[in-house]
RNA sequence: GGCGCGGUACCCAAGUGGUAAGGGAGAGGUCUGCAAAACCUCCAUGCGUCGGUUCGAUCCCGACCCGCGCCUCCA
């Protein structure tokens, strides 16, 4: 199925197809790894993944480029405040990246590409520019690309530079540009400072160039979508295409997507704000991975999402109606045969599912389409019309839907473990931390040895032990639920 | 000031020119030793306000109110 996207370039849905019939190639602006990421880099991040599996269940070939940004202002000063090279700083924290990415179950793109690792392409494309006369030197050594010389400034933000716009807010420490929406291909080192010294003098790239540079060369001249945050789409979006398009004459990028922000108490996050999370901090506060991203990829890429504590316990449950409806599916017990109307909601929600994805990614209405499933299948397992017929078609339902969602399987205390023992190393478990821990230490086993002889308790109408049981492991996270196969459990 | 987005039930949130998906919470009920899960019923004559177009608008147009984002580093 073709999967049909808005592109902020022409503000209109169109459908993603490969320029070369083959392979869609796409470049999906990464993280700046001088910190770890807050939620919203990982809405962002996650709706990458989740564009990227829906993709692939249609059957479209993939090359998707993310880069790593592992050079840039912050970094240089971290790194030097911390008294570290830049290389053993953005490390960790990339380190740290790429495990919540894993934690949230966001596939690792084609290629994962370093500014550091590429900085003679970036070189090579400022020169091409400078050959084009689009590049300058200032008097510090710095490099600027001349926005004057590319016509199309603007075009993907819509906006109107033909004016008199210098002066409005004009940085007055860039005082030599030949004008002050021009942006640094290139900037001088200042003494100290970590540097490559190749042919534009001593410096570390600019921004935007690094996006320019990689994309070119994994993925060549012109691509066919190119992601990111949608404050990235002004200025930085704009300037890779005035540095890319310039350079090569060709469109940087026939598609563009942009992710909406995520918002806090209908607020931008910011660290000024105190509404600032990330993945570690809710991990830690008791909050599922998969609670996290359910959330984060329930609201559609195009629409801003407004972030609440209250919505990860919502989704938790949400997340475990799916799951406790799996489960009950495969439990077996059905009785043979196949009830038709079930096996045409089956295809049905096959096909609303991917119908609503394929439509610019409504994931909203791709898991509404999951849930009247469940509902109507539960409801038809307690009449009895369910049948042992009808069970493959809408596990299949529920492959294609875990597929993209990815929030079936859980792995959700083993990864709040991992955060867990990280919050230790780090000394920062606070009290409620703390008691998480202690739920989570106990163990299955021990967990099994108190099921069991809750178990025995309740077969011989010893209900007053086998409720002392069960509150016992309550206080402790830990749900048990009799059931007409037998005991289940399962935490909080 | 310029550009843009949004205001849908208690909360989150889709959506359509023909009369409001889904999830969560809540209330009552079925089932259960009791719970839980699951299911059933209830929960917006209503989609910011006021006009207009239309046989008909929440959806189109206009004005207004409110909230937010970008215009500077930012997913």
């Amino acid at each position: 199925m073709t999967v049909r996207l808005f592109n902020t370039l022409t503000a209109t849905v169109e459908d993603l197809v490969p320029a070369d019939g083959r392979e869609l190639r796409i470049y999906a602006c990464g993280p700046t790894v001088y910190d770890y990421c807050h939620i919203g880099n990982f809405r962002t991040f996650l709706q990458m993944d989740v564009l990227r599996r829906f993709l692939r269940q249609q059957g479209y070939r993939l090359r998707h480029v993310m880069n790593v940004t592992d050079v840039d202002d912050k970094i240089i000063r971290n790194a030097a405040e911390a008294g570290l090279a830049i290389g053993a700083y953005t490390a960790k924290y990339e380190k740290a990246f790429f495990e919540d990415m894993e934690a949230l179950g966001c596939e690792r793109p084609e290629v994962v590409a370093r500014a550091t690792e590429n900085i003679p392409e970036m070189i090579a494309l400022v020169d091409r520019l400078a050959e084009k006369g689009l590049a300058y030197r200032t008097g510090d050594g710095s490099w600027y690309f001349r926005i004057a010389g590319f016509p199309g400034y603007g075009k993907l933000s819509k906006k109107d530079f033909t004016g008199l716009n210098d002066g409005a807010r004009v940085d007055v420490d860039e005082y030599d540009k030949d004008s002050a929406r021009d942006f640094a291909l290139w900037k001088a080192a200042k003494p100290g400072e970590h540097f490559w010294d190749l042919n534009l003098g001593p410096g570390r790239p600019g921004w935007h160039i690094e996006c320019s540079a990689m994309a070119m060369k994994y993925l060549g001249e012109s691509i066919d979508l190119h992601a990111g945050g949608e404050d990235l789409m002004f200025p930085h979006h704009e300037n890779e295409i005035a540095q890319s398009e310039s350079a090569s004459g060709k469109i940087l990028s026939r598609h563009w997507m942009h992710v909406r922000f995520l918002l806090v108490e209908g607020r931008k996050m910011s660290k000024s704000e105190g509404n600032f999370f990330t993945l570690r901090d809710l991990l830690l506060k008791g909050h599922k991975a998969s609670a996290i991203r359910f959330l984060l990829i329930s609201v559609p890429y195009g629409h801003p999402l407004n972030f609440k504590q209250d919505g990860l316990i919502e989704s938790a449950n949400a997340v475990e109606r799916l799951r406790t409806f799996a489960q009950r599916l495969r439990g077996g017990g059905f009785a043979e045969g196949r009830d038709a109307a079930l096996e045409d909601l089956a295809q049905r929600t096959q096909e609303s599912f991917r119908e609503a994805l394929a439509n610019d990614l409504n994931t909203a209405e791709a898991r509404a389409a999951i849930f009247e499933m469940a509902r109507t299948a539960n409801s038809a397992a307690d009449a009895g019309s369910l049948r042992a017929g009808n069970v493959p078609a809408m596990l299949e339902a529920l492959r294609q839907f875990d597929e993209i969602f990815c929030v079936l399987e859980d792995r959700d205390a083993e990864i709040t473990r991992r955060a867990l023992e990280w919050g230790q190393a780090e000394g920062r478990l606070d009290r409620a931390a703390l008691q998480l821990q202690e739920e989570l230490s106990l163990d299955e086993h021990r967990i099994e040895a108190l099921v069991a002889e809750r178990e025995q308790a309740r077969r011989s109408r010893n209900f007053a032990r086998s409720d002392e049981i069960r509150s016992h492991l309550a206080a402790k996270g830990i749900l048990i639920e009799d059931t007409r196969d037998g005991v289940r459990w399962r935490r909080r």
